[in-house]
Parts: structure tokens; sequence; C-alpha cells
DNA sequence: TAGATTTGACCATG
DNA sequence: CATGGTCAAATCTA
């Protein structure tokens, strides 16, 4: 197909732009030039990449059903107002998934999105903590070549509001501050992370007994204060993974402070350039000023909403569609002052003024 | 005593 | 058949 060799013109054309936008940007800050032009330079910078972003997300797509057509189905906005996981955008995957359960111990293909927390163990708190679900550990198992065991719950309110939300738990081997949380399926129950009790921390407990146990915490305004303060000590690494279980040929990796780097996944075409220091700085700074307006036109896909407010959700944020990609930011909400923030992101459903109506933009 | 966790067994999947 | 996901009885905890 000729696709083929139009998205990847475009995207080189598109990372070609930014990285060019990024080189006047830098002029810009050595110069007396305006904060306007500035911004100016940083949001056409933002798009440019945000551009690449969907480029590659799409061309992924590509022989799957499900998002070669309904690109213009996507919904108005993926964030939902509560940060998460359960809002609207879900109803085919969340079906797939109840058809799903009508079968017991059957294997579940359901939408997965992942998320990892790094913990800072000097703390004493070893486990990742809070999303803003109440979890019921169901069972551990050791995985091969795994050095720890995985953990499993499924929401607490599981039997009483019929929520079949579920979540792996498991600390990575190469870094064991780092735990890798596995969504699948969206909670139809009612808690929210703004309105619930904090949950437990998931795995903590479960992978290391020494760890901290998970239980609730009721104190929701400590918490989110913590977690504002924590975001001003969050080590800079942030990573978006994801993981769409429909569309295996389809993962976005996204880390961002430590290494300075943006890399996607996109299964058989791997894209990996440096993400511009400045424009990564420029972008924190732009979500943690108290100016910080969410990009309600987004013109970024890289935090589709401010971290300070991913905080204020109690360190969750979610994006969703009917595309089953999720974001999800985790983060130690109790007393970890040193959290990384890794969520998971669907570039698709990040930018609905994405200008696919852009003629030839895919031809 | 109710709810959460642990853990061995069962079963689907590849 | 190996592996991973789930179940459910036993156990723990507040």
């Amino acid at each position: 197909m000729e696709n083929g060799l139009n998205w990847e013109q475009t995207l080189i054309n598109e990372l070609a732009h930014g990285m060019e936008l990024a080189k006047q940007l830098r002029a810009h800050l050595n110069s007396t030039s305006s904060a306007e032009s500035r911004e100016i330079l940083l949001q056409r910078i933002l798009s440019s990449y945000e551009k690449a972003f969907m480029i590659l997300k799409w061309s992924g797509s590509i022989g799957h059903p499900q998002l070669s057509a309904p690109i213009t189905n996507l919904p108005e906005s993926s964030i939902s107002g509560d940060g998460s996981p359960q809002s609207e955008e879900f109803d085919r995957g969340f079906k797939d998934q109840q058809d799903q359960n009508d079968v017991s111990k059957k294997r579940k293909v359901l939408p997965t999105w992942t998320g990892q927390v790094r913990v800072c163990s000097e703390n004493g708190f070893e486990g990742p903590t809070e999303d803003g679900y109440s979890w019921r550990k169901y069972g551990q198992k050791d995985i091969l070549g795994a050095k720890y065991p995985r953990s499993y719950y499924r929401c607490t309110y599981r039997s009483l509001q019929n929520c079949w939300a579920t979540k792996q738990v498991q600390r990575s081997d190469d870094d064991p501050t780092i735990f890798e949380i596995i969504y699948r399926g969206r909670h139809s129950c009612n808690e929210t992370p703004h309105t619930a009790p904090l949950p437990p921390p998931p795995s903590s407990s479960s992978l290391d007994k020494q760890e901290s146990k998970p239980k609730n915490n009721p104190n929701n305004c400590q918490q989110q204060q913590q977690s504002q303060n924590m975001f001003f000590n969050f080590r800079t690494s942030s990573r978006v993974d994801t993981d769409d279980s429909d569309n295996k040929d389809m993962a976005s990796h996204f880390e961002f402070p430590s290494t300075s780097s943006l890399v996607w996944n996109n299964g058989k075409n791997n894209a990996s350039f440096a993400f511009s220091t400045l424009v990564r700085d420029s972008i924190l700074e732009s979500c943690c000023s108290p100016s910080f307006v969410p990009p309600a036109t987004s013109e970024t896909s890289y935090f589709p909403v401010p971290p300070c407010q991913m905080m204020n959700g109690f360190g969750m944020v979610h994006s969703e569609s009917d595309l089953t990609d999720i974001i999800s930011c985790n983060t130690s909400a109790t007393n970890s002052p040193i959290v990384d923030l890794d969520f998971s992101i669907d570039p698709a459903v990040q930018d609905s003024h994405f200008p696919f109506d852009n003629p030839g933009f895919f031809n």
C-alpha cells in the first residue's frame, strides 16, 4: 500500500519540522524575543510532535478495523473528569470484558494499559501506591523469568457493583524500585479517585511482605497534598507505555525526563528520538504553572492534563477511548518523596482536534 | 466477625 | 505441556 510510504514521509517531515522549531525556540531563548513568540514556537513544536505521535499510532493500526476508520469518532475528550479508567469510552472493551467473564477462569482478552511506578525504599515505603481505586488481591504467581512474583488484583466492588476491573502488579527485575502495573478492563463501580477512600497500596504487601500493607487511607486531603508536594520532588522520569491488547503490534513507549528521550515502540516500527530538554522543561513548566490551561484544544499529547492536575487526581490520570487505550498515571501518594510518573498514553485520543481533515495527510 | 490476604489447585491458552 | 490467570479454602487482621 502506498499508505506506508506516505505516513513515513509525513512522520519524518513532522519530526524534522519539530526539530527545526525547537532550534528556533532555542535561538529565541538566547535572544530578547518575547515570551509570546516563544510560546507560539513551543505550541508549534508540541503540535508537530503530537502529529508525529498520531501518525505512529495511526500507522500501527493499519489493518485493525477498529482503528482504520473511525478516528473521527474519537471522543471529544479522552480525559475522564475524575481521572479514572471508568469513563465513557470503554464500552466496547467493556462489553468484551463482560462477555469474557461469563466463562469462569477463561483467560480474558481485555483492553489493557500499563503504568509504572517507582518508589523510594529509603522512606520505608516500597510498594506502588494509590491509583484511586480499591483493589482486592486475588492471586500471586511466580512468573517465568521474572525475579519477583506477579500479583493480581481485582476491584473490591466486583461483586457488589459488578465491577470487573483488574490489575496486575509486577516488580521490575532490573530496578526493584519500579513496579509495573497492568490495568485491565474498566471500572464500572461508583468509586472514583476523587470521592472514594484511597485504595491500598496495591502490590507492596504481596510482592514483599515486609512492605507496607494496603490500607485505605481516609485522609484524602492529606494524600492530595502529599501528592502535590511530591510532584515537585519527583525525579524526572515519566514514562508512557501504551499497551493495547487488541493491537499488539501497537505499543507506544514514552520516556521523558531522565533520558530526555521520546521513544515510541510501534511494534514493527520503532521510532526513537531525543526529546529536547528545552521542550520537556517547557512542558513541565507550563503544566505546573497555575495559569496552565489544560489543552482543551489539546495541543499536547504528552500531558493531556497537567501533572499537578494528575496529582490532584490522586496521582492517577486516565485517558481512554473505545480504541482501548488508556492513560494511567500512578504515583506514590504516601511517603515517598521521590516518585516517577509513569503513565500510558493513547496518542490517538489525545487530540480530537488533530487535523485529520487535512487533505492528504494520511494519503 | 467481616473483610482482606495467602496459597495451592484448577483451567484456558498457545 | 508449560505458562499464566483465576478460584476458593485457609488464614490473618482489625
